[in-house]
DNA sequence: CTTGACACCGTAGTGCGGTACGGGGTGCAT
DNA sequence: ATGCACCCCGTACCGCACTACGGTGTCAAG
């Protein structure tokens, strides 16, 4: 069973307008298309948009998002290159969680502080900033 | 010892016309000022803006850090909304952290299945998109 | 007391990531 | 064969987060 554009698009909670775009950008591949009619999508179309979603949440730029999914297109013909792709995107991905458990860390001092009735002058929310770059 | 606008852009490697942009907005407290002189801010104002920038790598968009930073400035008064507050990031925090996670263990096996040699045709990125929300 | 680097302000312009619109075409249902 | 919902395309427009610009003011060093 195929999809319209129309179903991918309520199913990923998005606009046909944002498909048609993300297609523009070569973020997804161009659907099969029976010669100038409607676009035919397989149900994993649905998967990309929300992985496309997910990953801006995170902070990823569409064009980040567009080398993360190059990385599986082309892996057969230059796997080191793909490998060393990947592994630098997971280097990002560590830097972030752990700038976000920082970030988490501070928060659970402030509620903590919060509930002992203290009035949080020396800021904890600055101590979710470690120095290093 | 004070810092001009200048020496604080530099130290956080942003443009001076970005700190006023913030300030406008709200982000960072109007610096002392000795009537229309120039602005001068305390050394922490770097640790400020470097965190709206870590945030903002984080996917938090400037009105979420705007929050994120009110949350202690305001907490003597109403410190039950602020738990609630701060409760409700760090509920986003552990959900970034999750999707993060699943995405950094997509990429692991796709370096595995490189090292292996296989075309990787099964795409493995897919699977760092569980189907809740 | 001049000079040069930097700060002041307001307004306009930029790039990203969509979003809306208008004038059509398609396709199935009645 | 006539609706009607949905799709096609291109182009214009939008909000966010800056970034650049241009004309003026400040101030410390020489």
């Amino acid at each position: 069973m195929t999809l319209t554009i129309g179903q991918v698009a309520r199913q990923c909670g998005v606009g046909v307008e944002t498909i048609r775009f993300y297609e523009r950008e070569g973020l997804i591949t161009q659907p099969s298309r029976p010669e100038f009619g409607f676009r035919k999508y397989p149900p994993d179309a649905v998967r990309w948009v929300r992985f496309i979603q997910r990953a801006k949440a995170l902070g990823f730029s569409l064009r980040e998002i567009k080398d993360l999914l190059s990385l599986r297109v082309d892996s057969a013909t230059t796997c080191d290159a793909v490998k060393g792709r990947a592994e630098a995107k997971i280097a990002d991905i560590e830097k972030k969680i752990v700038h976000l458990q920082e970030m988490k860390r501070a928060l659970v001092k402030l509620t903590v502080a919060c509930r002992g009735k203290r009035p949080t002058s020396e800021c904890p929310i600055l101590e979710a900033l470690g120095d290093e770059d």
